[in-house]
DNA sequence: CGGTTGCCCGACAACGTTGTCAGGTCCATG
DNA sequence: CATGGACCTGACAACGTTGTCGGGCAACCG
């Protein structure tokens, strides 16, 4: 049993060992060290075993940095990942979901934050590209990635997720924002609404104009005419939203239903409807999924989205890229599912 | 204006310009560029204009890798952070604020979920030193850290969350779970309960063990006999939960007032006093909050975390470390706060 | 018994960058 | 005019690793 002298010495700044000491220490050539550590032939046993002996006393571990600076596919195994906020509940597991695809392949993911700021965009590219991330998953804030084609050109492959990407054509990954939005509006006409309120995110954010999209196309299919008085664009955290709400409320003609679209709005939503005491009242659908929705009194109906699916389809799409796949850039799209607990299930007038 | 010649030619394959192609066409010789782009001095001001147009027109890129591996101080200018889960919302708000403390620093950050698997950690360990990130942040999983020393030795600071590490003294960050504990239970003794009942996580965690101490703690304060019926462990979803509270309600002696220890376990608390319709009788405490615990009826009460503070505080903690602050280990504890909401001021029997 | 093959192994260059150092220019000063 | 200093610049080595190549040795074949 061989072992390292000072196991319990009080900490003493030591030198990173390198391939040069393990090859001292086991008496072998560095390149000899080199072929053992990445499990190339052409070693006899003996060597090996000494090699890795010496590798295991020194707690040896290479330096991948170094190792891609000379090998020929030069990759770092580490891609990079954009998105609104690693805190954001959707983001957060998009992300679990592309590290599980990532660890599979023995990559490591660095993920950046950009709180929707096109600026913050930019920054994560760079620090991103400057550390050699061999792909990109992004979620688009600019209203142009076109500056990300240089990058594509080199051999970085990039697929977008939750929006779809402009002036680059490019694997993208996003959920049926239309089609979710159509599906909540079409329930709530089913129970005999036709004044549906539509409250929105900012406009500048691509799924909120998607599911506005939606909202006014289901309508207009239903045979309803839309009321821009119902329609309140332009809100980003629940209290703006518990504010609306307050107000569509006190309106001359009010709406008997509300499609909220996004999870902090459908919160302030209901925080509303229990202050005016009208929640067994006033028809509810919210898009995107409330963890805890069954626990609330009515338990809240949502479009539910696939965060799970959209992160390993585009972590698969990055990884399929980096195995020489070169088709076509393609778009995929990921069904929404309506879960029915009970706001959505309220009837409208008689 | 210099410009590319080939901005929309159907993406070819380039090689990625060094410093030594950014050079050839500013006519300097690489160390001037070098000198250029870190913004060393000593460079006359038309020689840096060239440069930098050079560097622009190539879309140049220094690599960070190659440049630590000669820098003086070698930093990559990453930090790798080990968490349960990068899913979990706790985890998640912890990861973000690293994040935002990083990023002053220029600091990216790479991630891993262990998902309490002690085999991870010592993989995403070893993922993250060949990738030579300049500190770890870490949520142990294992019952011994020692392992760490070795990358602690050789300049690699370590700071732990969210649980204390062992065999290893270094700084940690932790929330204050035995006082959070005992504000629970004080609270509820306060309302005339002396049956109050414990649902804990799995007992290998420390959180779980140090929440259960601080009930025992805190009950025999109050001068509260413990039962041992009413102290079940080993829990880790709601689905389990559930399944416990509706038996603790049917013994012949039950709870008056319910402590659950963690996220999951509320909800499936919640969501069984639902089922049986004595969500108005039964007070309940919950440790870790729940965002939409205001919607609930009762609203639920809980000894909310301090994820931002904690994530905070490590981050600066290892930076600090990184600047040559030298000084002890010291174990920093983050208390928590009380949300009285309704659920945990229903009253005990008279 | 000579030659060939196959397996091990190490010297060396190279990856893209930064640290060191020495050379060159220009201006001010003695 | 000679000297010194301040400033600017590039040649070169080095960081830790991997790709290339050739040498040494044993075994096998004709």
């Amino acid at each position: 049993m061989t072992s390292v002298s000072d196991d319990s010495s009080p900490s003493v700044r030591q030198r990173r060992p390198t391939m040069r000491d393990v090859a001292r220490v086991a008496g072998v050539g560095i390149k000899t060290v080199s072929r053992v550590i990445n499990g190339e032939p052409n070693v006899s046993l003996a060597t090996a075993e000494r090699v890795n002996r010496a590798a295991a006393d020194l707690h040896y571990e290479p330096d991948l940095q170094a190792g891609n600076l000379r090998r020929s596919d030069g990759r770092s195994r580490t891609l990079g990942l954009l998105v609104s906020s690693v805190a954001n509940p959707f983001a957060a597991q998009v992300h679990r979901a592309i590290e599980r695809v990532a660890t599979e392949y023995g990559y490591a993911v660095l993920a950046a934050s950009l709180e929707d700021d096109p600026a913050a965009e930019l920054r994560a590219v760079t620090a991103l590209a400057r550390r050699r991330v061999d792909g990109f998953i992004v979620t688009p804030v600019r209203d142009d990635q076109s500056y990300l084609r240089v990058h594509v050109d080199r051999g970085t492959p990039l697929v977008c997720v939750d929006r779809t990407p402009h002036g680059i054509e490019t694997d993208c990954v996003v959920t049926g924002n239309v089609d979710g939005a159509r599906d909540a509006v079409r329930h709530l006409v089913s129970y005999g609404h036709r004044r549906i309120a539509f409250l929105g995110d900012l406009e500048r954010i691509e799924t909120a104009r998607l599911r506005r999209e939606g909202y006014l196309t289901e309508l207009a299919t239903a045979g309803i005419d839309a009321d821009p008085a119902l329609m309140v664009l332009g809100l980003h955290d629940d209290a703006s939203a518990t504010a609306v709400v307050r107000t569509l409320l006190a309106l001359p003609d009010p709406p008997t239903a509300i499609f909220s679209s996004q999870n902090l709005i459908t919160i302030g939503t209901i925080r509303a409807l229990q202050q005016l005491g009208r929640e067994q009242e006033i028809a509810l659908v919210g898009f995107d999924d409330v963890e805890t929705g069954d626990l609330m009194k009515p338990a809240v109906t949502t479009i539910a989205q696939d965060p799970d699916r959209i992160g390993r389809l585009a972590a698969e799409r990055l990884f399929a890229h980096l195995e020489g796949d070169t088709s076509a850039a393609r778009q995929v799209v990921v069904p929404t599912r309506l879960i029915v607990r009970g706001s959505g299930e309220i009837p409208g007038p008689a």
